[in-house]
DNA sequence: TTGTTAAATAACCACTGGGTTAAATGATGA
DNA sequence: TCATCATTTAACCCAGTGGTTATTTAACAA
């Protein structure tokens, strides 16, 4: 499977080491080597892990010399953010309720359900 | 790795089954074999997908005699919309710059930047 | 008690993903 | 041209995933 760019977009989310990727590339584009920096793995791991994402299209790599600098391009996140915010009404629904019962029992009302 | 719920949901939204489960399940809830039925794959692997969602908070079960109905949870979203929230500065900056450009070819500007 | 139905679990298979180290590529600069 | 530096690719390992069919569990109904 894996067909859609939905999924390819997730699943290039999932991994802990390539969100801290794109968090950092927040602050400005860098290189491969500067990128690898700040994790405790090899430098070809982080070179996969600049692969995947730039499959998912979430970065874009540049050409400098030899060094091929990496930058963020977040477009793909407006799908995500897009999909999710489908299922708004549903977890603010149960934020809502949530808040109710807490200030019913706050009040101190014994017929609050449990 | 994969200690953390952020990975655990994303990797449980990157699967198009899982997905079209959640959204089947915005129209109510439903038991293991409802939700097979759509899908041209087994009911354990729907048992499966449908565990993984679990552990990931997005769907409640429930015990009704021998059935099982599943509930859609969509509260671990807020956490998937406040994440990508943080990255909307850069897409929305990027789809502005390619609005202006659009707009500079469309007034049919000879200095527009190709 | 026995049979039926819904669902989960077990055992298996093929494939993928994330890591490693070692080797290859490609641009720079002496 | 040749050595160096940044990065990618290759080859490998192990764990995890998504699917299958067969079996087990659990609740109901006769």
């Amino acid at each position: 499977m894996m067909i859609d760019r939905l999924s390819v977009t997730f699943s290039a989310l999932a991994d802990p080491t390539r969100r801290a990727i794109l968090q950092r590339l927040m602050e400005g584009e860098g290189s491969v080597g500067e990128l690898t920096e700040p994790f405790a793995i090899s430098m070809p791991a982080i070179s996969r892990h600049l692969k995947v994402l730039e499959q998912a299209g979430l970065v874009v790599r540049t050409r400098s010399a030899q060094w091929r600098p990496v930058q963020l391009n977040a477009t793909p996140l407006a799908e995500v953010s897009d999909w999710v915010e489908r299922y708004r009404r549903h977890w603010q629904g149960a934020f809502d309720r949530m808040e109710a019962y807490l200030a019913e029992l706050q009040k101190g009302d014994p017929d609050a359900k449990h």
